[in-house]
DNA sequence: ATGGTAGAAGATCTA
């Protein structure tokens, strides 16, 4: 069994203590991080080695920044997402690696807010970018997974108040058709294909209570390859770090494959 | 309720 998790810990330099609290209490093999917000000579690379697990970073002063943990070896495959006509990104957003026998992409997706902003085109750019590779990648014969903040609210299901996100650049038509495209490209969505119920949440906002009210939002999400997902035994949400004290305002998302 | 909170940087931006 491999236990893949992701998360977003909106500064991993704030949040290193509830990585490696998380790490001993969770035991994954790979865990894909987003949001550092620090350049790779910032990480605390000693700490989390000393706690079983080898590193890869791309990271970025102040903003985005992605990682990978696996306590197997690992590869990069690449670093970054670029694209036709995109030859370029100064964002520190995408990191795939190989590990234990999977190709693992570490996503950290455009917020695209405000959308009337240059902002809400990067986030649909990022996204044919992203298409592009999974594209790519279904070509070959490896089990992979995508995953990360993907910053999208795929359905009204998976936000407790659909109606106020309306406007809102993770909730526009666009934004939940490319999630839709990916999964008709084959993809598996690997938390909604085992849970069909309402109320799992990967994100509450730090304001007007949002966690004390359960006012959450699914945008955390782990998109499996065909070979990947037919390998599926288990997934979900782990809302334990979000209740604790100076806690990220995201929690981990996870799944769990069979060997093979 | 057009604010509210958090992080990094640095007196604002991003989310």
């Amino acid at each position: 069994m491999v236990k893949i998790a992701t998360w977003n810990v909106n500064s991993v330099r704030a949040r290193t203590q509830h990585l490696l609290q998380w790490l001993g209490d969770f035991k994954p093999d790979i865990v894909l991080l987003q949001e550092l917000k620090c350049v790779e000579e910032q990480f605390p690379r000693e700490q989390v080695e000393d706690a079983g697990y080898n590193v890869e970073i791309l990271g970025q002063k102040t903003y985005n920044g992605v990682a990978v943990l696996s306590k197997s070896p690992m590869e990069v495959e690449q670093r970054g997402l670029l694209g036709p006509g995109f030859d370029e990104d100064t964002h520190a957003r995408y990191l795939e690696v190989f590990t234990a026998g999977l190709r693992v992409a570490s996503i950290y997706a455009p917020n695209g807010n405000p959308v009337d902003t240059e902002k809400f085109p990067y986030k649909l750019n990022f996204q044919e970018r992203l298409y592009a590779r999974a594209k790519e990648l279904l070509q070959t014969e490896d089990a992979f997974i995508l995953a990360g903040d993907y910053n999208i609210i795929p359905e009204p299901i998976d936000a407790m108040n659909p109606a106020a996100w309306v406007g809102d650049a993770l909730y526009q038509p666009e934004t939940r058709g490319f999630y839709r495209k990916m999964r008709y490209l084959g993809l598996t969505d690997a938390i909604r294909s085992l849970h069909p119920e309402h109320g799992i949440f990967t994100f509450w906002d730090y304001q007007a209570g949002a966690w004390q009210r359960d006012n959450g939002i699914r945008i955390d999400h782990l998109l499996l390859s065909p070979q990947a997902a037919d390998r599926l035994v288990a997934a979900g949400v782990d809302r334990t770090p979000r209740g604790w004290e100076k806690a990220s305002d995201h929690t981990p998302a996870w799944c769990e494959l069979s060997d093979n």
